[in-house]
Parts: C-alpha cells; structure tokens; sequence
RNA sequence: GCGAAAGUGGCGGAAUUGGUAGACGCGCUGGACUUAGGAUCCAGUGGUUAACCCCGUGGGGGUUCGAGUCCCCCCUUUCGCACCA
C-alpha cells in the first residue's frame, strides 16, 4: 500500500478529538509541565509561516507527553484590534462575526496541522465571560492609584475626524484620506508601570532560561540609570534648575546649561531676551520636529541662548544657559548641565557654538594629550579626576561617590535613579476592544463602575464609518447612564483597553477558564504557573512580555498569586521567508512550482509574459509569496509540511521557505513508511550479528534525539532520524532477516518521529504492533551499552598531515592496536574520560590520533 | 552613532571540551527498473587532479602538535535602540 497522507491524517485528527487526548484536569495534584504558544490573533488566513510556531509548540508537547510528563497546552484568541473595526469598514461585516468566523477557519487550520491543544479550557478576550476580568482588573489598578488619567498626545486626522493607530500614519498622512496628521493633546488612561521600573529590571537577571537578546532589549527598554539631580542657582529667577546626570564627577567640567526647549522655566528665561521672537521661533520649530523628523535626522544639533546664567555649585562659575534641540523633554528633568570634555553631544554642541571645553577626567597613566582630550574618559579602571576640587584624583567610582554624597550634604540635590521607561497608555478611541469601567459623573467626578456591574458590555449595534471618531462614544444607550453613586446624570469613558492588556494575563486564565465567579484560581495558578515554557514570536520581546511581567508583579502585589515572573522559559522561533515576485497586476497567490517557467534563469508565470522579480521576504499578500498550508497539506500531507518546517533551519533562526526542498521530506516519509511494511513481512526472529550497526545506530540516535529535543534542536534531530531510516534500509537491502533486530531498531524510531509526523507514524504502529503511539507508549530510551563501537579506527596525522589508520580494540583497558599505522605508531593514551583524542608516538616525534 | 548576533559547497544547513570540515536534505551527474516519469533503487558530487598531492569555513595576523571553533585588527550582513544626559 502506498503512503497516503490524505487518507490517514483526518483518521487520527478525529480520532485525537474524539478521546480528548490533549484535555487536562488541573485540580489532579502531582507534577505538571505548563506549555504555552502565545495566543494568535485570528487575522484569517494562517500560512506556514504562523505553522512554524504552533507546529514546533505541538513536537515538544508530543514529546513531553511521551516522556510521561503531564503536559497542559491550551490555546485560545487575542481576538479584540484594530483590523476587525477596518474590515467592518471596508467590507461592511461586523468585528464580531468577522473574528467568530476567523477563530473557526483557524481552528480548523489547526486541526489539519494535527495540532493537540487543550480545548476545554479555549478562550477568546472579546468574550464578556474574558473581558469583564479585564475589567475587574482595571478597577483594580485604579484602586490602587496604578491606574490615572493624564494628557497625551495622539495621532489626529482632521479629515476623517478620529484617532489614528501608528500604523495608519503613512508619511505622515492618514493612510485611507491622505489628509495630514497632527498631534493633538487628549486625556488619556494610563497604567503606572513607572512604579515598577526598577523591579522589572531586576527581575531581568533571574531570567536565565529567556533568550539573552530579549532580557537586553527589554534592559535598554526600561533604560534604568543611576546618577543624581543637581540644582543650579540661578539669580535671574531667583531659584534653581536642576538637571539629572549620570556623571556628577564630571561638574567641574560642565561649563553650560541646556534645556529642552519645552522646559517650564524658558518663558521666564527669554521674558527680556533682545531676539525674543527669533527665540521662540525656534521653540516652534523644534517642537514640531518632534514628531516625525526628530527621528528621521539626528544629525543637527541646534540651539539659542536664553541670555541667562546659572551657578555651578562646585566652581562657583557662571555657566551660560541654552536652549537645544538634543535634549529631550520627557527624560529626566528636560535639563542638563553639559561637559563638553566628556560627552559626544555636548562637545558637538559646544564646537558649533563656541562654547568652553574643560578637562576634568583624563587616563591615569598617559601624559595629557592634546587630542585625547575631547575624548569621554569613561574607563573606570584608568581614568582620574583632574581640576576637580576635593575628588581631584579619584577614580572615576569613587569620585562620583564622593561628590554625590557632597551634594547630598549641602542639600543641593540627591543621588537619583532615572529610567528611559513611560508609563503605558492604555487608552484607544476604537470601538472593537474591552470598554474601560469608568463613569464620570457631573458631581461625583470619576467614578469606577462597582464590580458587581461587571461586564460593561460592548455594545453591538453601532455603525462602522471610519470617521468622526469612535463609534462607542454615538451610542447614546451606552453613554448615558445614572452614577453610581449619586444616582445622577453621568456619561460613560467611551476609551477602550489597548489589546495588551487583554494577553498581559491570559496565561492565568486558562487555568480556570470557566470560573465565572473571579478572574482566576489563585491555588491551581500557583501550582500550574509560571509557564514553564513559552513560545511565540521575537516582535513581542518587549511589549507584549513587558506588560504581562508588570502585571503578574501588580497580581504578586495583591497577593493573587505566588510568583512574579509569569513565564519560566521563553523561546523565540524565527521567521519564515519566501522569494516573492512583485506583479501587482498578477493576482496570485502561490504559484506552485508545476506552473512556473525559467526563462533565460527568470522565473515567469505560465501563460504569461509577465516579468516576476524574485525578492526574498516575509511571507505576505502584496508580495504574493503566500505558501498557504492547504495546497501543500493536499499535495504531501501535514506530516510532511511539519517535518519539513522543521528541518528547514535552526528554529530560532529566520528561515527561507523553498517548494523544491519540501519534497525531500516527503520521500523521506514514504521511505519510513516502506521500511514498516518490509519489516511487517519480516518472518525470522533469530538475532543476526549483520545487524549490529544498525542497532547501534539506533541507540545513538535515541540519545542524541533525546538531547537535541530538549534543547530545541529540532533540525538536527530529524537528521539522525534520517540517518537511522537510511541504516535500516541499508540492512534490508544487503538481506538482513532479522525481525526483532530491525524492529528493535525502527520502532523506536517511529517513537522519536512521532512528535514531528504524528500522522504516519500512528498509523504505522497501529498496523504493526495495534497500539495508539501517542497515548500508550512512551518515549524510549538508549542502551549505553548497544551504542557502543567495536573497533575504533584511528587516523594517525602528523603536522596536520595524514599519515594512516589503526584500528584499536575500545574494550581493552589499555586500546590495543588491532592493525598498524604506516611506520610504527604506538598508542598511549593521552586524555582520559570519553574522550575521543589520543597521542602516539612515532619514532623521534609525539603525534596525535584522532578517532573515529 | 550605540548595542547584539552572524559570515562554512550551487542552495538550506551539520560539526561535545580545539581533534579526518561539509552530517542530513535539496539540486546536479551517471546507471538500473520502466511506454514514460517530477516514482523507486544504486553510485558519485567543496576546488584542483587521471590519481596522489595540494588548496579550502568573509580578509589579515597570533596562540597550539592541531583552529570553522580560542585571542587581536579589519570588512560585510541582519536585528534592536536611535540625541535617554
């Protein structure tokens, strides 16, 4: 019979939903292993390229279940945003029917993956039963003062009169009416994760089994210095500035003041300044810069004088005081005493106005040196203070804390910790997300909607136009309410929860996902959470981890739960990429590879003379790169898409797609398949010394497959399965008979392919020993023994050069040369243990043996 | 500019602690079986060569009996942050 995917993956996906295999019951106490892939939104369509994340989630859950360890793995939807308000619309279709009828196809999907996820405990955040927690949570932050209302800026389009998301900001327009955005002040809700800076960054250190990369972006994130705010005197206004550094060593050298232009104190400054006008002009100017061409250049530094001093409380000296475009208002305290010695973009500013440049760090040891001068002597180790006062010649460390305890004795400031870090603003003005429970009052103010009203039910029936801001707020039935305290006239907060609020603490809810009577179950959460291992993709190394770290820690905080880290280990999987060909006028999808010609090495499309320009990317629509799952799953099966996907590359690492190299999967699949049935009609059962590598391979590949799995080295593992099947073939292929012997070798190998092909290797166990694979057996293991060689052969180099080969005896105590090398080669062994290196010694010279 | 990771055949990619570089797969070449094959099987496949030798892991130095792997300098690519005081 040949390998028919299609006839044996609906076979076991129905056979694994019917027994529920995958459901868990969280209240049986014992071991537990949480794995987790982060939630999706349901867009629509899944390609394979979202295959790789919930394909590689399902091998090592296959794999832990077969390894005896009670594996909880649920799934469920990120289901509030903003493409289902613009599919409303664009196409006429509300954002409920059209996320309910995305959930299924993706489901669906799913199943045809053979994907096991936990159903029972399936959720969806635009759910009431989901969202009003979400609230509850809300009023939470707001009880404890974490939760405020405050002015922020947002994207504004004057044409369709409504906010813009960042992503609807194209070049500064608006991407659907091309009318010019502004920023416009709004009152806003945010989250004070400030509070917790300094805890989310040290958190980070515990988190080993997180990818170095994503604790260092999540550092640089939250930006956390260490330093002091100074206060400045300064007579023209009769009180002080102060400025934040991270170098008060450095304050005989800081020979000028510069604010941001937007610092409180200016107007005061420039009241009397001759160029006033000229002055605040150039205000104007930066502040409008600060949008979109701050970012776009950095290169020029520019600023005013504001014809003001201020007293450098260490040198007594009257500093000048500028205005410039490099200092930002939002960090610090919008003002900065500048060392142009010792900082890049403070000498820079100094250079372009002609500002004084003192030396007050230089290396301990070398003469001074004109040119080093200018350089920012950030050396802790050689680097001493010069012509500064009491910490003239200290080291940098223990000159900054000496000075910061002068400050502090003086009372003219105190050592400060800053960070780069804002509070989230959680604010949206769209209507497809969890309405903020808050109600305002004309005599009571802000009043929290009482938890017993919970949910604050989104309402259904509200037009989608695209304009004239958010639709919640026309709905006069949800808008007009009575206060719930005074009992008086109120209107409802119309904002609805940025989206990260819904996934910063889903991973909790699975555990109790039916409870309707509270968010979760603090017990069973602290004996199933952390995650023990998350997966999902590395564009949520900070947000999307950040706020749900935040969170765990405001939970930890009201005592909800035991833990303040909520996922244990995380893993990144990489994109997949595809060569695309930019053909707007084609409207295609995937073009298999049956249908595309090579012309002259260029690929074109059969049938037409259109040219298609190969560029590798992200799989997606416009570049008509799109490998949708169903055509592939048709054509091979999913087992074959999933061994494949694996395979394909590194899992952490950016992967390209390519249709040629699918196939070799394929054939890879169908050999195992084959092999199943030469060893069905294998009649002899005598042990057959033939069959003795083939065993040894068996046992190597087991212990390697095991190790490798662990550590997410799934390509490598399918490797030395392929060289496993290619063993046993070899061994039917020369005649060996044996049936114990070549089933000893391949079932267990049907074991350790069964997390990648679920599929084909249930059902060939099922024909050959009349079992379910996943749910009766378990994973195997390797005798150390029946790994070993029988003759090691050994290559004799010397000087890097091959000199020949002996074979030892690895058995013997002392290797034994079973035949000799080119001239005489006598073997001592060199370094213990397993080690695979040995010395010789060839007359007159010490060589080296390599074994293999 | 700062920070991080990575450069290995025609391609995706392998190489415990430094120990025969190129596993495994694609592609390619030759052969077998076939009406045929993009099915299957066998053999080969880094460069050079008839073969041996020799040369080969971005470039240049170094350590070592021995370097893809360790050290120094340079080049390139990708990602993250982008004036954070």
């Amino acid at each position: 019979m040949p390998y028919e995917p299609k006839q044996i993956e609906p076979k076991w996906q129905q056979r694994w939903a019917e027994e529920k295999v995958a459901e868990v019951d969280v209240t049986k106490p014992g071991e537990k292993f949480y794995m987790l892939n982060m939630f999706p939104y349901p867009s629509g369509d899944l390609h394979v390229g979202h295959g790789r994340n919930y394909i590689l989630g399902d091998a090592y859950y296959r794999y832990l279940r077969m390894s005896g360890r009670a594996a909880l793995n649920p799934m469920g939807w990120d289901a509030f945003g903003l493409p289902a308000e613009n599919a409303a619309i664009k196409r006429g279709i509300h954002p409920r029917d059209w996320t309910v009828s995305n959930i299924a196809r993706e489901k669906k999907q799913f199943e045809a993956w053979g994907i096991l996820y936990d159903w029972s405990k399936e959720l969806a955040s635009c759910d009431p039963e989901y969202y009003r927690w979400n609230q509850w949570l809300f009023l939470q932050l707001f009880e404890r003062g974490l939760a405020y209302r405050g002015k922020a800026p947002v994207n504004w389009c004057p044409g369709c009169r409504t906010v813009l998301a960042n992503e609807q900001v194209v070049d500064g327009r608006c991407e659907r009416c091309s009318s010019e955005v502004i920023q416009r002040d709004l009152e806003q809700w945010f989250f004070k994760i400030t509070d917790y800076a300094d805890r989310l960054d040290a958190g980070l250190d515990a988190l080993v089994n997180w990818p170095e990369k994503v604790r260092l972006m999540q550092r640089n994130w939250i930006g956390r210095s260490v330093g002091a705010d100074v206060r400045f005197d300064v007579p023209k206004l009769g009180r002080s500035i102060t400025v934040f550094t991270t170098r008060p060593d450095t304050i005989y050298g800081a020979t000028f003041m510069v604010l941001a232009p937007e610092h409180s104190d200016v107007p005061a400054l420039i009241a009397d300044h001759p160029q006033r006008d000229g002055v605040l002009a150039f205000i104007e100017k930066v502040r409008n810069q600060s949008n979109l061409e701050r970012q776009a250049d950095t290169a020029g530094k520019e600023g005013r004088f504001t014809g003001a001093f201020a007293i450098n409380p260490f040198t007594n000296e009257e500093i000048p005081i500028w205005l410039g475009n490099f200092v930002l208002p939002q960090y610090g305290t919008g003002a900065i005493m500048s060392v142009p010695a010792h900082d890049q973009r403070d000498f820079e500013f100094a250079r372009q106005y002609d500002l004084p440049i003192r030396v007050v760090v230089r290396p301990r040891e070398t003469q001074l040196d004109a040119a080093a001068m200018t350089e920012a002597f950030t050396d802790k180790e050689s680097s001493v203070s010069v012509a500064s006062g009491a910490i003239t010649g200290l080291g940098i460390t223990e000159a900054i804390e000496k000075i910061s305890d002068d400050i502090e004795a003086r009372g003219i400031g105190r050592k400060m910790t800053r960070y780069r870090l804002r509070d989230w603003l959680i604010s949206r003005q769209r209507y497809w997300g969890t309405p903020i429970p808050i109600i305002y009052c004309e005599k009571c103010g802000t009043v929290p909607v009482p938890s017993v009203d919970l949910p604050v039910r989104l309402p259904l029936d509200v037009p989608f136009t695209g304009r004239e801001g958010n639709p919640l707020a026309k709905h006069e039935g949800f808008v007009n309410v009575d206060c719930p305290r005074c009992g008086g006239k109120a209107r409802r907060e119309t904002d609805t929860m940025d989206t990260f609020v819904d996934s910063s603490w889903y991973y909790a809810r699975f555990i109790s996902a039916r409870d309707s009577t509270q968010i979760f179950d603090s017990e069973l959460v602290n004996r199933w959470l952390p995650v023990d291992q998350y997966i999902g993709g590395v564009e949520h190394a900070i947000l999307h981890l950040l706020y749900s770290r935040f969170i765990c820690r405001v939970l930890y905080d009201m005592k909800l739960v035991g833990f303040e880290e909520p996922f244990a280990r995380l893993f990144n999987q990489g994109m997949i990429t595809k060569e695309g060909y930019r053909d707007p006028a084609e409207n295609m999808s995937w073009v298999p590879l049956t249908e595309v010609e090579t012309r002259d090495g260029v690929p074109y499309r059969k049938g037409t003379e259109a040219r298609l320009i190969p560029e590798v990317g992200k799989m997606s629509k416009s570049r008509y790169n799109v490998v949708p799952p169903d055509e592939l799953i048709e054509r091979f099966g999913a087992d074959t898409e999933r061994v494949y996907t694996l395979f394909i590359a590194p899992p952490e690492k950016e992967a390209a797609w390519s249709d040629e190299d699918v196939i070799g999967i394929y054939r890879f699949l169908n050999r195992v398949w084959r092999l199943g049935e030469q060893i069905g009609a294998l009649t002899e059962d005598a042990a057959d010394p033939a069959a003795a590598k083939m065993i040894r391979k068996a046992h190597q590949t087991i212990a390697g497959v095991s190790v490798r799995i662990e550590k997410f080295e799934f390509n490598t593992s399918i490797s030395l399965m392929m060289e496993l099947s290619n063993a046993i073939g070899e061994y039917l292929g020369q005649g060996g008979r044996s049936r114990s012997d070549a089933r000893s070798a391949y079932l267990p190998l049907l074991k350790l392919l069964h997390p990648f092909a679920p599929h084909i290797t249930e059902e060939i166990w099922e024909q050959l020993v009349g079992d379910d694979l996943l749910v009766r057996s378990s994973w195997p293991s390797a005798d150390r023994e029946l790994m070993k060689e029988d003759v090691l052969t050994i290559v004799v180099q010397v000087n890097g050069k091959l000199r020949g080969q002996i074979e030892v005896d690895p058995a013997a105590d002392e290797p034994t040369i079973l035949s000799e090398a080119k001239g005489q080669a006598k073997v001592v062994p060199h370094l213990e243990g397993k080690t695979i290196v040995k010395s010789i010694y060839v007359p007159g010279k010490l060589v080296n043996l390599v074994v293999r």
